[in-house]
DNA sequence: CTATTTTAGTTATTGTCAATAACCATTCCG
DNA sequence: CGGAATGGTTATTGACAATAACTAAAATAG
């Protein structure tokens, strides 16, 4: 029998004790954005397709003509890491560089057509697994959601950035 | 000179688009969560103890003689993860694991004196860390926070577990 | 205008880490 | 008793990210 990641119990099975663990922030953080994760590559149908890819994707789209080192800027990667999730998406005929025609070390990112078809489908499939994960909460807990979790984020601007 | 995350911009550096990404609860959870856990090493004073192995020690403080494959549960690893998780902590003394006299396959987990001081000493770092996560809410937005992630969490407890 | 430095990007190397699979020992149960 | 299930460890593998080293091109200092 294959061995699976164990558990079905409840995520706070409560024969046994937490210590001090469900009263911090960080670790109920941590257990949300997990549970996000492992659905995502299911949610939109193609385990290779990572919430860091994905997002690469989107930026692009809504940024043509970006730089790699914007890029890697804007989601705090490192450049290798940018290259790669470039050269992902490019093997998938999604992403082109164009070279810079002043600059000729800079090279551009670009959706090709069918980068903009798979963005648009994606966008709807990440959007449905993202309400699906908060399927629970009213919009107005979800608005105050979003409104506290940015003004953590904000306030810690200073720090390295996320995916 | 080394390569650093680059990024020294706001993480919404309103220069660039975004795409439908800062409408996204799973991308703030997880910008969030890289944040905290991007400091959290250095927070401890020790870049070795992170936040999993700091839930392992506090599991087991909390649940003394705790089966390995128990905590495996609790925590969302696998058994080679739990394994490791215990070595860890074994190698530097803080847990001991003992075998059950009835059942000789299984193994109960414990803290050493040594263990219980650690774990009182993390405590108070973790707990120092996580409110300056938070540090720009105050105490009934954190409250309010913790309940709307609580309920995510709760709300998909089929599906894997975390940290 | 050359020579040095800096910047954009890629490639190579390394190390961590987690997952699977295979394995041993023990217990359960027909 | 003998096979199946359980607790735990070990071995192997693969993904991934970080650093470092490198190429090419541009900026700048003298």
């Amino acid at each position: 029998m294959s061995e699976k990641p164990t558990a079905e119990l409840d995520l706070f099975d409560s024969t046994f004790e937490y210590g001090q663990l469900p009263s911090l922030t960080g670790f109920l953080l941590r257990k949300a954005s997990v549970l996000d994760f492992g659905n995502f590559g299911e949610a939109v149908g193609d385990r290779t397709i990572t919430p860091l890819r994905y997002s690469v994707l989107e930026v692009v789209g809504a940024n043509p003509g970006l730089q790699q080192v914007q890029l890697a800027a804007i989601l705090g990667l490192t450049k290798p890491a940018a290259t790669l999730a470039i050269d992902f998406w490019q093997s998938r005929n999604c992403i082109a560089r164009r070279q810079d025609r002043k600059d000729r070390r800079s090279h551009g990112v670009y959706l090709t057509p069918a980068g903009e078809d798979t963005l648009a489908e994606l966008q709807k499939l990440v959007a449905r697994h993202d309400r699906g994960l908060t399927a629970s909460l009213s919009a107005s807990e979800l608005g105050q959601l979003h409104s506290l979790l940015q003004r953590i984020v904000a306030s810690q601007a200073e720090e390295v950035a996320a995916v």
